[in-house]
DNA sequence: GAACCCATCATTTTT
DNA sequence: TGATGGGTTC
């Protein structure tokens, strides 16, 4: 038996133990706040003879439910894996796999991440002859987002922004994108909350289902929840109130994507018989970079009252250093991870914190300069890789038939010379008639739309027809492997040749490792639940290099919930952190989250914190002069030292291993990058030339010239009437002979004048 | 139908 | 600076 009380501090023991009723634990930065849930679920499970079942655990990342759920399972000698340790969208998918028809959806629905959403939402822009400058893909989505995260309908959206212009088209807009989701089968991030909370208010059997089996939820971090995931907590909660909350308002940095801080500042207004615990020693940080910490964040208002301590010595002061350059910053970084790791401390030890991804380029010049592995973190990920997103898409499509979006991203991926005009006029079809872009597909004959493609669509049916016989048979790599063959992808990619190509054989082939990997573990694994673990797991580092011992480079936002015991903190300039928009914002929160985001930096660092500005940076291409930024004047000054900027001239470099530290050759995350310094030290040019590699350019023309008609006769003279497939019967204007074909002019009868390559119009004399 | 050129525009991000 | 998308050119 656990002897829980010698475990734990006692707050961390009165936050375990405390299950009468629901209960807000504001945890500080490096608190003990997972150690406390892992605990708390123990505890409920060997000393309440709580059953695991009736458990639920909510987490916001994958990452945090995996190593709640390991950590459980250490903890709890049995029945620990009954507890549902799960994020709050995988949890919602689980729910409407099973009950999603009963609010008339299909259970088999497909989820759509950002890029499939902006596919969407342009499309939909496009039918509403909206002018697509002024309501482009990005923001519209990002309006629906926030529509949905308020649970908001097109219908109140419209009522909300009647006498709004603007706002009205947006409404029409989120309607006709919900009519394309609905038709699609599927689902984008927001509905899979949305969905379940419509389910649980519509059926109250499955709500009672739910209720009565969780009698004790716990949620992760939050001060990161929406207002639907706080709707859906409340509906779950609301029978047996075994709620127990675990936060910090004042690490709370998400409010562009929906995150209320109001949720956790209110908790005890929702629920005036809470308990709340604060949790105050900080066990990670040294005293002198806990004080600054606490400096810094007590000028926000508004924020719960709370003070963390710490019986760690006073350590190191911080260090402040004003480079010269954004170079020379870079430059100095990488000079102090030299001398740290002299001293001893490993790469891993040590983190390189940023406001904006931009700014890492520069860091990685100066260490793959210097020879010093690292990891990037974020940036674009495996799956957005475009040859893994058409790999899925030819899953997602053979998984739900419904699915347009993905069916048109592969249809002619490789080509296969069914082109837009034959894939619009079937879309077209589709919609007048109510059916699926693949029904038209797989009825072509009988529509008749697809003239001369209409062989090359019938033989594309048959293939996927074909891949869904396979995905029924169950074996998952198989069929992966099948699509590779039929459809001759990674052929193709190979018979190209060049660094680019292979680049993306290798994720090619690494996909289907993962698939292989996924099908080891999940026993009971389908199409479906590889699909769900593909969109809602997207890892997006995975980092396979021989080199272990990394230094990590990521944003302060990806910086949350991680410690190192060296941290830079880089860019603390006005306008870049806190960043121009958040300063120019009306929001007088905007700034105050800035702050919270330096709070969370500043907490990263266990022994050693390093801050740094440059006086002269380039940003958007344009020289900038900053300031140092507030946060620095709101450190006290016995907390920090200010250091001498001299660093040398930094090319003192061994590239013996710097192959090594830009993850050789493959394609990943700032991919071509490789290949750049490759060259550079290689000798030869600096920076290749670009290959800019569109799908259908040198991708899959494997090096035949194509053939240019030098002979070419014309059937038609000026004043002729021609035909032309699209605009229909014209006049003949003007013939000009170029290099190796005909400028031609034609007034058509209904589309006005064009101009137009004989070679290419196939105009027909009539 | 696809390569190429030019104008434009830039936070943070998980699911 | 760089990525991206639209328009132009063959």
């Amino acid at each position: 038996m656990i002897d829980f009380e010698k475990k734990l501090n006692p707050r961390q023991w009165e936050a375990c133990s405390y299950i009468e009723g629901p209960l807000l634990i504001l945890a500080g930065a490096g608190s003990g706040k997972t150690r406390v849930i892992t605990h708390r679920i123990a505890y409920l499970i060997e000393v309440m003879g709580v059953k695991p079942y009736n458990i639920l655990a909510i987490t916001f990342t994958n990452k945090a439910a995996t190593e709640m759920k390991t950590r459980v399972l250490k903890l709890v000698e049995e029945g620990a894996e009954d507890v549902w340790v799960s994020t709050f969208h995988s949890m919602c998918v689980r729910i409407l796999r099973r009950f999603y028809n009963k609010i008339g959806g299909q259970n088999n629905f497909t989820i759509y991440d950002a890029d499939d959403q902006k596919a969407v939402a342009k499309e939909a822009v496009r039918d509403l002859k909206l002018d697509e400058k002024q309501y482009t893909p990005k923001g519209m989505v990002a309006a629906i987002s926030k529509a949905k995260e308020d649970l908001l309908s097109p219908e109140d959206y419209m009522a909300r922004e009647l006498g709004n212009f603007r706002g009205e088209q947006i409404a029409r807009v989120y309607k006709e994108y919900e009519k394309r989701l609905e038709k699609n089968n599927a689902l984008d991030f927001d509905d899979l909350l949305n969905k379940t909370v419509q389910l649980f208010m519509e059926c109250p059997e499955v709500l009672d289902l739910y209720q009565t089996r969780f009698r004790y939820i716990m949620v992760d971090e939050y001060q990161d929840t929406n207002n639907a995931q706080f709707v859906l907590v409340k509906l779950l909660a609301a029978k047996h109130r075994g709620l127990c909350v675990v936060g910090d308002d004042d690490q709370s940095i998400y409010k562009f994507r929906g995150a209320n801080i109001g949720n956790i500042l209110n908790f005890e207004d929702e629920y005036p018989d809470a308990e709340v615990i604060k949790l105050e020693q900080n066990y990670r940080s040294t005293g002198n970079i806990l004080n600054a910490a606490n400096a810094v964040i007590a000028n926000n208002v508004g924020r719960k009252d709370k003070s963390l301590w710490t019986d760690r010595e006073a350590g190191e002061k911080l260090k402040f250093t004003a480079y010269e350059s954004d170079r020379e910053e870079a430059a100095g970084v990488a000079k102090r991870i030299i001398l740290q790791s002299k001293a001893g401390r490993q790469n891993s030890d040590m983190a390189v914190l940023y406001r904006t991804n931009a700014q890492s380029r520069a860091i990685e010049e100066s260490l793959v300069r210097e020879g010093i592995p690292y990891r990037l973190v974020g940036g674009t990920g495996f799956y957005d890789r475009r040859e893994i997103r058409d790999l899925v898409g030819y899953l997602k499509s053979i998984a739900n038939p419904a699915d347009d979006q993905s069916l048109a991203r592969i249809i002619n991926v490789p080509r296969r010379g069914i082109g837009d005009s034959t894939v619009q006029k079937m879309r077209e079809y589709a919609d007048q008639h109510g059916m699926s872009l693949f029904d038209v597909v797989a009825n072509i004959q009988n529509v008749g739309v697809a003239g001369r493609s209409a062989g090359k669509v019938e033989a594309f049916a048959d293939m996927m027809k074909g891949f869904r016989e396979e995905a029924e048979k169950g074996n998952l790599h198989l069929l992966y492997m099948d699509i590779l063959e039929k459809t001759d992808y990674r052929n193709l990619l190979l018979e190209e040749n060049t660094e680019e190509a292979r680049g993306r054989v290798e994720n090619i082939d690494e996909l289907g490792n993962k698939i292989a990997e996924f099908e080891m573990e999940n026993e009971d694994a389908t199409l479906l639940s590889l699909l769900e673990e593909i969109s809602l797991v997207a890892d997006t580092n995975d980092d396979d290099g021989n080199e272990k011992d990394r230094v990590t480079l990521m944003t302060l936002h990806s910086a949350k919930g991680l410690e190192f015991p060296v941290v830079f903190m880089v860019g603390m300039e006005d306008q870049l952190f806190p960043s121009k928009m958040a300063l120019e914002s009306d929001d007088p929160d905007a700034e105050e989250e800035e702050r919270r985001l330096c709070y969370v930096g500043i907490t990263r660092a266990m022994d050693i914190l390093y801050l740094s500005m440059a006086k002269q940076r380039i940003l958007n291409g344009v020289f900038t002069y900053p300031k140092k930024s507030r946060f620095i004047d709101e450190i006290p000054k016995n907390l920090m030292e200010t250091t001498g900027a001299k660093v040398d001239d930094g090319f003192a470099a061994s590239v013996s291993n710097v192959a090594d530290s830009i993850s050789r050759g493959k394609t990943k995350a700032r991919g071509d990058q490789g290949d750049k310094y490759y060259d550079e030290w290689g000798g030869s040019t600096f920076q290749k030339k670009k290959e800019k590699g569109s799908y259908a350019g040198d991708m899959y023309v494997s090096g035949k010239p194509k053939e240019k008609k030098t002979d070419f006769v014309l059937n038609y003279k000026v004043g002729d009437q021609v035909r032309h497939i699209k605009y229909g019967r014209g006049t003949v204007l003007g013939i000009i002979p170029e290099k190796e074909d005909y400028e031609v002019t034609v007034r058509f009868d209904s589309a006005g004048e064009k101009k137009m390559f004989a070679s290419l119009a196939k105009l027909r004399k009539v």
